[in-house]
DNA sequence: TAAAATTTTTTTTTT
DNA sequence: AAAAATTTTA
């Protein structure tokens, strides 16, 4: 299918400076196109550039476009961009997540699904809250079926756009002793009945609206003319039948992804859905972008030789003007600790010589591994910013602010009701909240109204009985005055005379500041809203409140929440078996598991435009207690030819000195290794030389020279004796720190130490 | 009823 | 080790 010539000559002009696979995936406008855009390869630009086209060349108006971001920050600079290309306001575009765009639909056909058009969005606090009610109420053992593992169920069904009938008995198992689909099915009457939804009922809703009702389905069919979806590979079932259903009448569906980069498959995206797409389309437009803007050769190299080893890839091969650039660098080093001090030494280095802190980022694989990073930023006084983290909305004090204002916007909400009602401390405590419960239950009414019949009677006693009677008022009176205040003096007006700013201003603790500060912080989020519904349902979506980025600090986050975005220098760290891979992915997810465990690396890796430093840790505390480990696997698997490895002399038998622990241990300089031969001394044990004379040392076969029983030294530990022994992994018995396991590599026997 | 003491769990990633 | 959940005590 040609396209004519664009009748805008601005939207011609849009089309300068892009390459030919890029020109064919913006002007391709009409029937299905698959985009596979490698990463760094121009595909924001892409997509924008693709918007801004349909729009200037008179395809189509706004409001018939349906653009979906993974992100909302992702929709918010798209809606920028575009706005910017074209000159034309964003009012009325469909452009967001899933999520909020589903949320959009809901709020225009409530009543079809037993809604109203107020109802609230739960987060996944209210959610479990909820289920554990349900849960306690029906008997089933929480010790054997744990709320969480139950609610995971229920997430994954809607996920794959499964309602309580769709869901077969074989698909439910025994969970929560057969009773499973059951208790799904009460979850959602549930919801329904506190007019709620939680985040999977924002895409299962549409669904079943527009499966019962053909005649809205096809409203919306007609009016979206262009379909463009952003992230492919991680959109789950229910995404991709959304996308399905809502294409069927005009066809015009881009979707654009990346299957190497497909990371969330344990919130139920499937990359299979890149696949299905061509399946489902038979006569789409395959366009690969394949040319990167973005990194280094070596960069390159070295990412592309991690992900070859994975199965079943649709197949890419990024290239590259940007030049060879610097050697990709793996630092190994004693522990968490000490990468930290590294890392945090390189920055400061790389600053020195004029390179930009906001062009720097430390990528982690899990949150908790961001505090050691943060501690040592603090200590040598490193601007820095941890994404993610604690989420703003998900504090407590701010989920306390947020149910008072849940209440004067829709008095049935219960679950906020419970969270408050002695928050703070009312005397309201187990008995009163039972009456209360019992009497909403026997009249069918939400426990607010409930409280209402509760203080006209005489069953509670006096003190309970004053304390709802005042509640209620003031909740009355907070309703009058959300008439005539704006949203944000009625929520000061609330903290203050429900005693909620007073009570953490009597609390002794270190955190009671913080949360003062957090609720300021709130009060001041809130004025870029229109009004306290449109601010709450932003909170309902986004979780997160909007930071602004980039500036002159470092950036630390997740691997996960570092999709999408590119950085100049970039800190690997944490590449450790267990750690990274991560064992959980791996035992629950077997070859799978570890293959998506490596894309995360491939996405880490192709973060960085100029250069990359990984660095894994000999030790690592985990639960509390220290753990050897051993570098991650994905070290090994990088190709040769773009990598060095540098590890601290002695750590791994790589120095060539008698005396590891000596004095000089930790000042010398790195030397070098490939991480082939850092592993094979690894796994051939061969440290047991130090020790050669007083130990039999074992040539091969992977024996560490110490057996049950032997006295030894271990530099953190101390003193101990070898319990077991397997290979090079030995189990010591600690006089200090108890029983750990460590390698053989770290410790010496008892009468060489010193 | 509230505070204190004890036990158990947690670290995978998030719209 | 720290946070969360649960039980005991005042």
């Amino acid at each position: 299918m040609t396209d004519p010539a664009p009748i805008h000559p601005r939207a011609r002009a849009l089309l300068d400076g892009l390459n030919e696979a890029q020109h064919a995936a913006v002007t391709t406008t009409e029937g299905p196109v698959l985009v596979l855009a490698g990463a760094g390869t121009g595909k924001t630009r892409v997509l924008t550039t693709r918007l801004a086209y349909i729009l200037l060349a008179g395809k189509a108006q706004p409001k018939n476009i349906l653009a979906v971001t993974f992100t909302n920050k992702a929709a918010r600079e798209m809606r920028e961009r575009v706005a910017g290309m074209t000159g034309q306001s964003p009012e009325g575009w469909w452009l967001g997540t899933f999520h909020a765009l589903g949320a959009r639909m809901l709020r225009t056909h409530a009543e079809r699904l037993g809604l109203e058009r107020n109802f609230t969005i739960l987060d996944t606090d209210d959610q479990l809250r909820l289920l554990k009610q349900l849960m306690q109420a029906e008997a089933v053992d929480e010790k054997k079926w744990p709320a969480r593992a139950v609610m995971g169920a229920i997430q994954r069904w809607k996920d794959r756009g499964l309602t309580p009938d769709h869901v077969s008995d074989a698909d439910a198992g025994d969970l929560a002793g057969g009773r499973g689909i059951d208790l799904y099915r009460q979850y959602q009457q549930r919801l329904l009945t506190l007019n709620a939804c939680d985040f999977g009922d924002l895409l299962l809703h549409p669904l079943t609206l527009f499966r019962d009702n053909p005649n809205i389905l096809e409203t919306y069919q007609r009016k979206f003319q262009y379909i463009l979806v952003d992230e492919y590979q991680d959109t789950n079932v229910a995404q991709y039948l959304l996308v399905r259903l809502l294409g069927q009448v005009n066809e015009n569906v881009c979707c654009v992804g990346d299957d190497d980069q497909a990371i969330y498959s344990w919130r139920g995206a499937e990359v299979d859905n890149i696949v299905r797409f061509t399946d489902y389309y038979p006569n789409a437009r395959v366009i690969r972008l394949e040319e990167n803007y973005r990194s280094t050769d070596t960069i390159l190299g070295a990412a592309g030789g991690l992900i070859a080893n994975n199965e079943g890839r649709m197949g890419k091969t990024l290239f590259s003007a940007g030049g060879e650039g610097e050697v990709v660098r793996v630092r190994g080093v004693w522990d968490s600790d000490a990468e930290a001090r590294f890392v945090g030494e390189e920055i400061e280095k790389l600053h020195a010589d004029g390179h930009s802190l906001g062009e720097m980022a430390v990528l982690v694989r899990t949150g908790a591994q961001a505090r050691t990073f943060e501690e040592r930023f603090i200590t040598i006084g490193l601007p820095y910013r941890v994404v993610g983290g604690p989420r703003f909305y998900e504090r407590q004090e701010i989920r306390d602010a947020l149910a008072y204002l849940r209440i004067i916007q829709s008095p049935d909400d219960d679950l906020a009701f419970e969270r408050i009602v002695n928050v703070p401390k009312r005397g309201l405590g187990k008995k009163a909240m039972q009456t209360l419960h019992e009497t909403a239950r026997a009249r069918g009414i939400s426990l607010f109204r409930a409280a209402g019949e509760l203080i006209k009677t005489q069953e509670l006693r006096p003190q309970p009985r004053r304390a709802f009677a005042s509640l209620l008022e003031q909740f009355r009176q907070w309703k009058e005055l959300s008439q005539e205040l704006d949203h944000v003096e009625l929520t000061k007006r609330v903290l203050d005379e429900s005693g909620y700013t007073e009570m953490w201003q009597q609390d002794k603790s270190a955190e009671a500041p913080g949360r003062l500060e957090n609720l300021k912080e709130l009060t001041n989020a809130m004025q870029d809203f229109e009004s306290l519904a449109a601010f709450l349902e932003h909170v309902g979506l986004v979780m997160d409140a909007s930071q602004d980025d980039g500036g002159e600090q470092v950036t630390v986050m997740t691997l996960h929440s570092a999709k999408g975005l590119e950085f100049d220098t970039v800190f690997l760290a944490g590449w450790e078996e267990g750690l990274f891979p991560n064992q959980r992915a791996m035992d629950e997810h077997g070859q799978k598991g570890l293959e998506e465990e490596r894309r995360l690396a491939y996405v880490g890796l192709t973060r960085a435009r100029k250069r990359a430093i990984i660095s894994f840790c000999a030790n690592r505390r985990m639960y509390g207690s220290w753990n050897a480990a051993i570098p991650s696997r994905f070290v090994d698997e990088l190709p040769k030819g773009y990598v060095t490895v540098e590890s601290e002399p002695g750590l791994y038998g790589g120095g060539s000195t008698n005396q590891p622990f000596g004095s000089d241990f930790w000042e010398s300089g790195p030397s070098r290794a490939t991480p082939g031969m850092l592993r094979a001394q690894q796994r051939t044990g061969q440290s047991a030389r130090f020790v050669e004379g007083t130990v039999e040392v074992v040539e091969t076969g992977g024996g560490s020279g110490f057996s049950r029983g032997d006295r030894v030294f271990h530099r953190k530990f101390g003193y101990g004796t070898v319990r077991a022994a397997e290979g090079e992994r030995l189990s010591i018995a600690f006089d200090q720190s108890g029983e750990k396991k460590v390698m053989a590599s770290f410790v010496v026997a008892a009468d060489q130490a010193g």
